[in-house]
Order: C-alpha cells, then structure tokens, then sequence
DNA sequence: ATAGTTTATGCAAACGTGTGCATATTTTAT
DNA sequence: ATAAAATATGCACACGTTTGCATAAACTAT
C-alpha cells in the first residue's frame, strides 16, 4: 500500500479537500473545523503521513540543523563537548551535523562552507583555528556561531565565544606544586592547539616568576621544530619526556591529560617512580586521568558543561536574546601523580 | 551589499538571462554557450551566490546526508567508530547528522523517525537494540540501513549488516589463556550489549568445555539483577570484581576494555598483582587499554574500519549496487595483563 | 428580511532548484 | 535559396510545505 512517500497534496485528494487545509489541520489550527481536523488526523496516520522536513525548511527558512565542527573525534576531550552539544541541541528539537577539520584550517573553513549551503541555522566550532581572513568569510555568511576554546586570538562582538580559563587552570597547578614544596617545575606543552598553549605557557611564566623563581629556558618543552601536525598527543609526551629530564625539574605541568599519560608512560620505561621521583600534571581532566597508575592530578576543564553552554548560548542567539561571552573556571583535581618535594629522591631503577 | 542569500533567480535577473540558463550554466551543462557560461559563473561569484542545498535536495530527492545513530559519544569504542563513518561518508560529500540513543530503544527509535522526516539518504545504527515491531518500523521507512554490531538476533535480507565476530574474539582469548596454563577461567560480563555478551558467554562456555573444563556457574558473573541501566562499564567492572575473586579463578575475560579497567582498578584497591596474581583480558583494544598500568592484553576489534566499511557498504545501497554482510575477525593483542598460570600466585598484600 | 459578522475553506504565491519540451536562432547541407 | 539540422535559450511544471487573501456559507443582530 504505502508506496512511497505520502504527502499533504496525497491526503488532501483522498479528503476531498484542499492541501492547505490538511496543511492547517495537521497543524491544529484554530481555522479548520474539530470534525474535519479529526478526519484528516486519522486519514493522515493511517496513509502513513511522515512531513517533509526538507520542503518545511524551504518554506520557513529554518532547517532545525546545527553544524558541529571538531578537529577530532577520538580525541575524548571532544567526546565529552559533543555529548553536552547533543543533550542541548536534541531537547531542543534541533539535529546536529558533525564534521572533523582534522586541526586543518583549510578543511574547517570547507566544512563551513558546506554548512552555509546546507543553510544549518547555527555553527558551533571546537578549538577553531580560523584566520582573519575565514574569519571574514564566516562574517559575510552570516550565521550565528558560537567558538568552544578558540584558538585564534582576535576576537568579534558578531561571534561568540566561551572558554575555558587556562591562565587560572595553570595557576591552580603551579600554586598546587609550590605548596607541595617544588621549585624546578617544568612545562611541557603542545602545538596542536597554539592559543590556549600559549596562554598556558605563559601563565606559567609569570606563576612561576611571580613566586620568586625565574624559570629557566630548557624547562619549558614544545613539540620538535619542524612543522610535523603530531597526531597524537601521547606520544609527544613520551618524545618528550628525555628532553625534560635532562633539566632539574622536580615536577611538570603538561598541556594536558593525553601529553601527561604519554609523559607516565616514558617515566615508565626509565623506572621513574611517580611521584616519589617526578611530580606530573596534566589538564583536561579526561576520564582515562582517573584510571592510570598512577591517578593523574590534573586541572578539569568542565568539559561536557562547555558543549552544553555553548549550545545554549546559540539557542540564546537563534532567538535572538542577549548573549554575553563566557569565560569558565577550572578546577584542581588533586589525585596521586603529585607529591612533595623530598631531597631523597634519586629515581630508584628496579 | 550581499544583503542576505543570492538566489539563481537573482542572477538571472542581473544576466538578463532565465534562471533555467543560470542553473544549467552553473552545473556546466553543454547546453549552455560558452560565452554566457563564463559570464554567469563569474557573476555569480562576484555576488557571492551560494546554491541551497535545501532546495536542491528537494528537486532532486537526495539529501546528501547520512544518519548515524550510536549510543553513546564519551564510549572511545563509538568515537572510532564515527570517525570511520566521518571519513568515508566526507569523501563521498555525504553530511552526517549524529544522534545518541543512550542505548534506549524507544530513544533509538524516536531518532530514526526524525531522521525520516529529515529524508536523510541512508542510516547507521551502532550497537542497535531495536526490536521486532521496531524493524517492522524501519522496513516501511525503507531507507537503506547498515546495523554496526547489532544487538538484535533476527536478520533481514533488507538489512545489511557488519559485525566483528564475538565468539572468535573469545575463542582467541581462552586459547591465549589455556596456553598460558590458566584452567580456572572467568568471564565478567555486561548487559548494555546483550547480543554480542551472549555471543561472548557462549563461546565462553563453548571453548572452555572443549578444553575438556567445565565452567563452574559461580565464574560467570554478570550485572546486578535489578534491571539498573549501568552508565558505565568501569564501575560495573569494579563492583563486580570481589564477586570473582571469591572463586577461585586464575583469569577473567571481560566483556570489554572498560570492564577490564574496573577490574583492574579493583585489583589494584585489593592489593592483587595483575598479571602475577590474576591475568585480566579485556574486549575492544581500546587506546587507554594500551596505557594501563599494566598494558591489557585485549580482543582487538577494528573500530575504525567498521565504520569505514559500514559507510562504504551504505554508499554501494544508495548506488544499488549488490552488498553482503560482513564478519569481521578481530585479532588477539597480547599485551601484559596475562602471564603464564603458576602455583605461587598467592596474593601479596603489601 | 437584510446587513453585518463569524466561521470554514480554497486559491495562489512563495521558498530555490532542476529539467522536459517548445521555440528561436544559427549553422550546415543540398 | 531553401530545407534540414544543430545550437542555445525560455517556459512552465515539479519537488512539498506554509500562509495571506478572497470567498462561500452559516450565523447573529436589528
């Protein structure tokens, strides 16, 4: 019986009435009869009536779609972004369509190009890595966005935008170690996310300096020179590590949690006991921190809270109620990768 | 000037040319002179036109878009998953619009129908639970459907499949076991998947009884009885590991990775040695497995290629070319949560 | 009874594209 | 020079909805 696909021209035929009545009906309006209303309810289930959501964006302008934007998908950090993005966006009715850019501007900006055409009402990126020129260009097309940890630095009152605080999440991990005692830390960073690195560095610079310790050049670690897109944070940590050992320090803070697991995991191989030999630190707070031995201290970003506000912020906007940038505090998660600093602390190589 | 959307129309007014000439223009129609060809392609990207693809999908009755239903996006084993489909599916310009059941059915079952409506070419379903009505269901919708690893036993010839072959996975894993000398063997089992841990206890119980062992009832242990949706694997491995520690086996084989982490989490809370004391192998070989404290040997299963293929094998629907069902072999990763069975295992309490 | 009001329905345009068919123009062949 | 063929363009409909406006029918008020 049911052919293909049934439509209001399909039921209106069969009703003998017009279309835009079994549209109004459809839709409860008050100018359609009870008893003709019923009548087509019914003769609509029974036909097996599904509407047409592609021709009611059409007609409305609106596609109850919003485009998600990330550099990676096994990445469990942006696991738990989409998660929060897809609570918001699905209570509210609104289907989420997911692209990876792979941390590649060029393919960021083709998967919002296909967004624009596909005419999505709202954007959300994680940790865009935009020029000033797409930014442009995202400007020209006009569709509300909002940017989960950017990673460029200039910012538009036209785009949104909500972050999580990494100047305060590494000062909570420097005041975290100082008053465990230490005095040579060490900051081991990545690229793949220049902005919020930068930021952390930095932040760490002035903590650092601001306790009275000048913080020495070779304690602070980035990835190798040459230009490669490491796919992986974890083994940046563990190529890492041998360079960070060659200094003093006594605890590090890494960029985050997957830097850190690859950083334990190169202590490992060298019969560095964590944390009696080396305090380690890490930032995100992704499930896996919990799990590894030792635990990992790490600052937790709210990761799931900053899919959802984000979402939230781009429902505000798509209403087109106020919407102010928000800023997001981390916090310490104190677990077993740290300790204090003790002078007898030769790694001890079993 | 570009003061909202550019239609072909638009551009035709401008060309003084039909937007019939426009649009064959556009798609380089040989119908078309060279001459106004030029003309128009140049003039639309002066005005910035930008084809609606919403439009477009309903002339032409495809939307370009995919479907991807999974249960849950935090699950490392999904994130591989979808970026398998991401992949496949953004080669071919198919969109993906994800959604998460949270492995309910009726959830399941609510996506579906909007993915219906959204008239999206064809489905993914990881992990489904659908049941018999629902196929039903599926069947009249009549979009080409690929099940990852489905959770339902009755099989359609309307339905394609691919699912990594569970009782392979185990039997590797009791061979690895046996030969490790290990004859006490217990399986610690999940329900969120009740197909593939069916499968799994099966060819348990299978493999072990061939070895010429008799399973005892008490070394096979599965969630609580009251029906609780357990969120999460690794405290469901957790609290369920003194339960197998009160028998006497020397090995367990858990239903996945993250079963395995609890498990392994509890050993490390109880003081017992893994892999002296107990070896523990997991399911999934997802990348924490590799990280753990020690390493877990698993069942690797080629997350990312079951995406890959389940796109590719929808992609050959939508061209109506002939496509079978797959079964794909996972393989055996030994890593060093197993060691060879000896009798001095008491547990060292330290 | 008539005018005015309310109620229920249909008409037609619109959203932006794609395309079969008719037609106008140019080219080729005789 | 004329007929036939090839080339280039426009018309109009289709895809499936929504909605302003016109209108027919029924009801209310004087």
């Amino acid at each position: 019986m049911r052919s293909q696909h049934i439509s209001i021209q399909d039921i209106a035929l069969r009703a003998g009435v017009s279309h835009s009545t079994v549209s109004r009906a459809l839709h409860n309006s008050p100018l359609i009869s009870a008893e003709v209303r019923e009548r087509i309810q019914t003769l609509a289930r029974e036909m097996g009536y599904v509407p047409n959501a592609i021709a009611r964006s059409l007609q409305n302008q609106r596609t109850n779609t919003i485009g998600l934007v990330t550099t990676s998908i096994s990445d469990p950090f942006f696991g738990d972004v989409v998660k929060g993005v897809e609570e918001i966006a699905g209570a509210a009715n609104l289907s989420v369509v997911l692209s990876i850019s792979h941390n590649d501007p060029t393919q960021e900006m083709g998967i919002i190009e296909t967004f624009h055409q596909r005419r999505v009402d709202g954007i959300i990126i994680a940790s865009s890595r935009m020029t000033t020129g797409d930014m442009k260009r995202l400007k020209d097309i006009r569709i509300p966005t909002v940017l989960i940890n950017s990673q460029s630095d200039i910012f538009h009152d036209w785009l949104r935008r909500i972050e999580v605080d990494d100047q305060r999440g590494v000062q909570l991990a420097v005041e975290h170690l100082l008053a465990l005692g230490h005095r040579a830390i060490g900051y081991l960073g990545s690229e793949g996310r220049p902005r919020s690195n930068r930021l952390r560095l930095r932040a760490y610079k002035e903590s650092i300096t601001q306790a009275g310790i000048l913080p020495r050049d070779d304690w602070m670690i980035g990835p190798p020179d040459h230009e490669v897109a490491q796919e992986d944070d974890v083994v940046l940590g563990k190529t890492l590590l041998p360079r960070m050992l060659a200094t003093e320090v006594t605890a590090i803070i890494c960029y985050n949690d997957m830097v850190a697991v690859g950083a334990l995991l190169a202590c490992r191989e060298h019969g560095i006991h964590i944390p009696e030999a080396l305090s380690i630190i890490g930032f995100d707070d992704i499930a896996m921190a919990d799990y590894m031995m030792p635990p990992l201290t790490t600052v937790h970003q709210p990761k799931v809270e900053l899919g959802r506000i984000a979402t939230q912020m781009l429902l505000d906007l798509l209403h087109s109620r106020p919407v102010e940038n928000q800023l997001l505090s981390p916090t310490l998660k104190v677990r077993a990768s740290t300790a204090a600093y003790s002078l007898d602390r030769v790694p001890d190589l079993d």
